[in-house]
DNA sequence: AGTGCGGCCTGTCCGC
DNA sequence: TGCGGACAGGCCGCAC
């Protein structure tokens, strides 16, 4: 479940290996996912160079002359880089649910995705011209590890709103790119309850759960994001992040208190939280 | 406007 | 060993 440091992985790890090049051949699945590239994107594609390939919220973008082609890899989107010794067929015909063949000549990205909530999609520059008007253009909120992403700035949103604080964390047109995991993770390091109500968060707490939630995103860039299930990275490597989850995912005690982990659903996500610490 | 909920998907895991 | 059901959950569209 890729979220900003897993994309911000993928993006890192895939620029090198593709900027520049020129995209030679287009394959779909035409299977429906949240959105595909439709016929005129795929005719539109190739002779295209790519220019450059970042990461806005949870979305990859590969950045064309004219226009973005974003990726967003859902619950269980992933990419694949294969040498072209491996034809395009061969790659799509020995693995399961590609939707996305991108051939570059001396290399193939491949999207995979089991599960399709992932989208696939081409925005032209006519609108957005920069990723910060594209981040707008979306609708997606503030980037967690930008300077404008402040105490402060916290404390003001949430003034007058009565949703739990990890419903809000989790809002990608608020903040952008957190996602169950590290929405856990930064609450747990905070010792703040996902449950609290927004208002509730004095300026000191704000303070905390910035700080907290810009650290848990990058010592997880750091590490290559979290490998859990679904995520791999782009030739299979594990993002060794994982390791560091204390609360997400976890059946041990507190590591802090020792008392037992609680696990509730909220927004109909599963949350665990430790009851002694996070009040 | 803010909020909450259903629906989209399929692989994996667990219990019988 | 086989099978059914629960679970994973980001995002969108909709209703209130």
């Amino acid at each position: 479940m890729p979220e900003l440091p897993e994309v911000e992985t993928i993006a890192n790890n895939l620029a090198p290996l593709i900027q520049a090049k020129i995209i030679t051949n287009v394959w779909t699945s035409d299977l429906k996912m949240r959105s595909q590239l439709s016929e005129i994107d795929k005719q539109f594609l190739p002779g295209k160079r790519i220019h450059n390939v970042t990461r806005v919220g949870k979305y990859l973008v590969i950045e064309l002359l004219e226009k973005y082609l974003l990726v967003h890899f859902g619950m269980s989107g992933r990419l694949i880089v294969t040498q072209n010794e491996l034809s395009i067929k061969r790659a799509i015909h020995s693995l399961k649910h590609i939707h996305l063949c991108l051939n570059f000549g001396d290399l193939v990205v491949l999207y995979q995705d089991p599960r399709r909530f992932g989208s696939v999609r081409i925005i032209s520059k006519a609108g957005p011209k920069t990723t910060g008007e594209l981040s707008k253009f979306l609708g997606i909120g503030f980037e967690p590890l930008s300077a404008k992403f402040s105490a402060e700035e916290l404390f003001y949103m949430t003034r007058g709103i009565s949703r739990q604080i990890k419903i809000f964390l989790m809002d990608g047109k608020k903040i952008a790119g957190v996602g169950n995991i590290y929405a856990a993770e930064a609450l747990f390091r905070a010792g703040i309850r996902p449950t609290l109500p927004c208002f509730k968060l004095s300026v000191a707490k704000c303070s905390q759960l910035v700080a907290c939630l810009k650290s848990v995103l990058l010592k997880a860039i750091s590490k290559g994001g979290s490998s859990l299930r679904d995520f791999s990275g782009l030739s299979g490597e594990r993002g060794s992040f994982v390791d560091e989850h204390l609360v997400y995912g976890k059946k041990e005690n507190c590591v802090i208190c020792t008392a037992d982990l609680r696990r509730m659903d909220i927004g109909q996500r599963t949350t665990t939280f430790c009851p002694r610490c996070q009040r």
